[in-house]
DNA sequence: TCCTAGTTATGACATTTATCATTTATTTTT
DNA sequence: AAAAATAAATGATAAATGTCATAACTAGGA
């Protein structure tokens, strides 16, 4: 089984600030799982007594709302962390962790990271700047959601799956998710991301290719974002 | 001046697991301010550095679009507290706060409160729940910006908005907001909101006397929210 | 008190977005 | 490889929401 200093994995979150021996303990503790696409890894109201740290594979942070649609909050990636919120805050889990693709994944006990927490101010801290972060993002989130039309809404989230996952050696977007996903993202219905994708491939801003997306014109999907 | 130990605006927040000595030093180093309807007390972009402990009035917590308008987040009132986010992640305050009435507000210098993180761990723990709380909250908005109705939405943030401030002695939700200030809540053109309270007032479901909103029927207006 | 500026209200209309139906394409299963 | 299931695409239409215009109302200042 690997090891949780040698992991290279934690230089992207907050467990970098980890000292030798507190990984040497998570190593000891820390079990090692396989999620196949599809599968939830975490799962909205359930309670969890530990820490995922993402290895491989992407996964989607969803929301089921009281109409039965599904929003998608955030995407997660390799480096990611997952469960600390729920953790830090004592409540269950607030979202579905649902992968997009195969998944490695590693499991730290809650015991661990508590002890971790009580005895390492700058882990403790990292992770408050961690959840801040999401904060702020998600305020923006509320804020692009109630006022900007989809379209808008539409280019905002490509520039950003592109930020997040990057792109493969064809410059395709390097993450798959159906129609529906986008439309579950942006929060319209499905139809109407299909047609706001043609709409964007006929005026030579992206490219589509079955499910792969590639962004030909960055400054206009801006522009697009931002209303004009 | 009034003395942090015997304030009992701190029975609602984070501030009520500090020691009497760590009170005793607020009340040394803190400020009292007056804040006008209408005067920002925090502003988006800015630095700030302490933490605002509200001991009366209320405001909204709003973000500007790019496309110039403004979206309210949220709303605080006596006995919560602000800035706490900013201080704890090292970051620009990321909202407006925005007087809806004349306030009246303590400040506690950064120093202080960075102290008390590192002495008194449920202190911290406590600021964490706050954020942790308000990041659960912000990605149920998300949800429902993206995937809910006008009407759904107007109906959620009046049974909110009484949650939030209760009720006056005619049963008046106690908060005085501008038909536009609702507008920018849900996410929505002025007039469409002035509409729609309209209908809910036509249905029996409400009552409105100018700017006064009072819930006649609270179950009618939850199933309105959630789609029926 | 009157005046002014801002707010609320309402109608007419344009635009955006959702829904339904159907076809075509793609993926999965047998 | 064929069949079945699922997903994508597209048209037609309905519903929701935004915009513009204007009138009625309200509150605060001269």
């Amino acid at each position: 089984m690997s090891n949780c200093s040698q992991c290279i994995m934690k230089r992207f979150n907050p467990l970098n600030t980890l000292t030798h021996d507190e990984l040497e303990r998570f190593s000891d503790h820390k079990t090692s799982l396989i999620i196949k696409k599809g599968e939830n890894l975490m799962t909205e109201g359930n309670s969890i007594n530990g820490l995922y740290c993402i290895q491989d594979g992407k996964c989607k942070l969803t929301k089921l709302n009281t109409n039965g649609k599904e929003q998608i909050i955030k995407f997660i990636k390799g480096g990611d962390i997952l469960g600390h919120r729920s953790i830090l805050s004592e409540e269950p889990v607030g979202l579905n962790a649902t992968a997009l693709e195969d998944m490695r994944v590693c499991f730290i006990p809650k015991g661990d990271i508590l002890e971790s927490i009580k005895d390492n101010p700058q882990f403790s801290l990292n992770l408050i700047k961690n959840i801040s972060h999401q904060l702020s993002h998600a305020n923006t989130s509320i804020s692009q959601m109630a006022q900007k039309p989809v379209k808008d809404r539409l280019a905002e989230t490509l520039l950003s799956l592109e930020e997040i996952f990057g792109v493969d050696n064809e410059d395709y977007i390097d993450v798959i998710l159906t129609r529906e996903e986008i439309a579950n993202t942006i929060g319209t219905a499905t139809e109407s991301a299909i047609r706001l994708l043609s709409n964007l491939k006929k005026d030579g801003v992206i490219d589509l290719l079955g499910k792969k997306i590639k962004i030909l014109n960055k400054n206009a999907l801006k522009n697009i974002s931002e209303g004009y």
